[in-house]
RNA sequence: GCAGCUGUAGCUCAGUUGGUUAGAGCGCUUGGUUGUGGACCAAGAGGUCGGUGGUUCGAUCCCACCCAGCUGUACCA
């Protein structure tokens, strides 16, 4: 036989499958989100996931740049684009359904979106947000509660007081302190925005050198910075360490500033009446990168350390974030219009969650009822109907398999227990259950091969002996409590 | 996009100062008991040594280019 060239079986990169643990996790998770958006009375709403590319954005993908951010196609007589977010629909569905929606409105929204660009660790090509926004309130209650919101919904999720932290600042401060240092070059004001977002990276000298010259990384690789003076960095970095709501307040006079230090105040006063009072708080270098935000900004930090691919601690970062942007449906009316949102970036919750309570996740994986003789499925059948009936995941193996392989099997699968009922039981009317569980554990642990071996040696005095205390015999009519025991 | 590093089995990696059949561990399949999983024993499957071109009698190894991956960085509506 001549080889031909085999498939390679493998997903594009920046894609990924997901299955056991982290799928239970995330259908949990979801679950409880939706539940707390709705009880601060966010209604759903589902958009399709392509939208038409021009409603959602400029950017088509065209030859020059075939890799310019979203997956787009030509139909018969649009290019559509797969949603980059679900705020760009949200525009669109607001601006479409206008006059029928009430005034402020509140939806959240749950889906998949897709990015076409460069992939990283933890960054994939297609992943799940969640998103809550209130559209047309100007009101700063609508930012406090989406900070409330960000906070409660964490601590559902079952995170602690101290892993968590709601940190929020207002775009126009530093904006503010950009008028007061004559910054005016637009282009020059965004490089500043974006150094002053990467403090928790780079870190305060990373940020400095990318306000003046500019800044060489790991690899050798040189950026360009702000060119800045002196004195005009030295102000950024000082509001940016300033942590100290109060000192932040002296350190303009400039009205943009000041408003912004107003909209705090009128944020903190709502803020504090909640539970969470202590978990949300002023932070001067939260910046957000994303033009488009005009006002209030708020991030979710998460505190504790987890494990990289490559075992190494940490810190976890940023889990979601949000803020007011009045521009959302310009696009469509050419009128401003409200609205303040967050989202949350829910692959990288589960994973942060996943890290913190591992094996706490029960296994739902069926209990296995071995085949001994085809003829007797019959028997098998009404094995399995008892399980079920109980609500036990359980299944008759469907392999063709000899009964070491169905063991191997049941291991395989993690099946908390394997069900023989061969000649001898059904004669006398019983099952034996074999508790693969507590073998599992019992062999984790057996470090060195003689504590194996010697317990295999029992087998001499019968097997009965050896398997004794991971395998029971029992009448039919308790197999389905001594199953509900083992599990 | 820019920069640095790395490409040998499903995974982690050896190795060949250029020479005929390419190595290990783990994993996988099967058997060791036609009624018993796991760290045991045995056998087996699995590789155009990232691709193309060049140098050479001969390249997985040397050279050039390309591609892919990783890491950092930039961008991220």
């Amino acid at each position: 036989m001549s080889k031909q060239k085999k498939l390679k079986p493998e997903l594009a990169t920046g894609f990924r499958d997901r299955k056991g643990n982290e799928l239970i996790l995330k259908d949990r998770l979801i679950e409880i989100i939706k539940r707390n958006f709705q009880l601060y009375g966010f209604e759903p709403l589902e958009t399709p996931g392509f939208e038409i590319s021009e409603n959602i954005g400029k950017f088509l993908p065209d030859e020059d740049r075939p890799m310019s951010g979203v997956f787009g196609f030509k139909d018969e007589n649009d290019w559509i684009s797969l949603r980059y977010d679900l705020t760009a629909p949200l525009a669109r569905y607001v601006s479409e359904n206008f006059d029928n929606l009430s005034k402020p409105f509140k939806r959240y929204q749950v889906g998949t979106v897709w990015r076409n660009e460069k992939s990283g660790p933890g960054r994939y090509r297609e992943f799940t947000q969640i998103d809550a926004d209130t559209v047309g309130a100007k009101n700063f209650s609508a930012d406090a509660d989406m900070c409330v919101l960000l906070a409660d919904t964490l601590s559902k999720c079952g995170l602690n007081k101290n892993e968590y932290l709601i940190r929020i600042s207002n775009r126009k401060l530093i904006q503010g302190l950009l008028e007061d240092l004559k910054i005016t070059n637009v282009s020059k004001k965004l490089t500043v925005i974006r150094a002053a977002d990467k403090m928790d990276r780079v870190g305060i000298a990373g940020v400095k050198a990318l306000l003046s010259k500019g800044r060489k990384d790991k690899s050798g690789d040189f950026t360009k910075g702000a060119d800045l003076k002196e004195d005009q960095s030295e102000k950024i970095i000082n509001f940016l360490t300033t942590d100290n709501f109060s000192k932040i307040v002296s350190l303009s006079s400039n009205s943009t500033f000041k408003e912004g230090i107003d909209e705090l105040n009128k944020i903190f006063v709502l803020t504090k009446l909640s539970q969470f009072s202590d978990r949300i708080m002023f932070s001067p270098s939260i910046v957000r990168g994303i033009e488009y935000y005009t006002g209030a900004i708020f991030e979710a930090n998460l505190f504790f350390k987890v494990k990289n691919k490559k075992g190494e601690e940490v810190e976890f970062g940023s889990v979601g974030g949000g803020g007011r942007y009045d521009d959302l449906i310009a696009r469509f009316t050419q009128s401003t219009y409200p609205a303040t949102g967050i989202s949350i970036g829910l692959d990288r919750l589960i994973y942060a969650i996943d890290q913190k309570k591992k094996e706490k996740i029960k296994e739902d994986n069926p209990v296995v009822i071995c085949v001994f003789d085809k003829k007797q499925m019959a028997q098998y059948n009404k094995l399995l109907l008892l399980l079920r009936s109980s609500n036990i995941n359980s299944e008759i193996y469907c392999g063709d398999g000899s009964l070491k392989a169905q063991m191997k099997y049941a291991d395989k699968r993690n099946a908390p227990a394997v069900i023989l009922y061969g000649d001898n039981e059904i004669k006398s009317g019983t099952v034996t259950i074999k508790n693969l569980k507590l073998g599992k554990e019992a062999s984790a642990k057996i470090i060195k091969r003689e504590d194996w071996t010697n317990i295999n040696k029992a087998q001499e005095l019968g097997q009965k002996e050896r398997l004794g205390s991971f395998q029971i015999t029992t009448k039919i009519e308790n197999l389905v409590n001594e199953i509900k025991k083992l599990l």
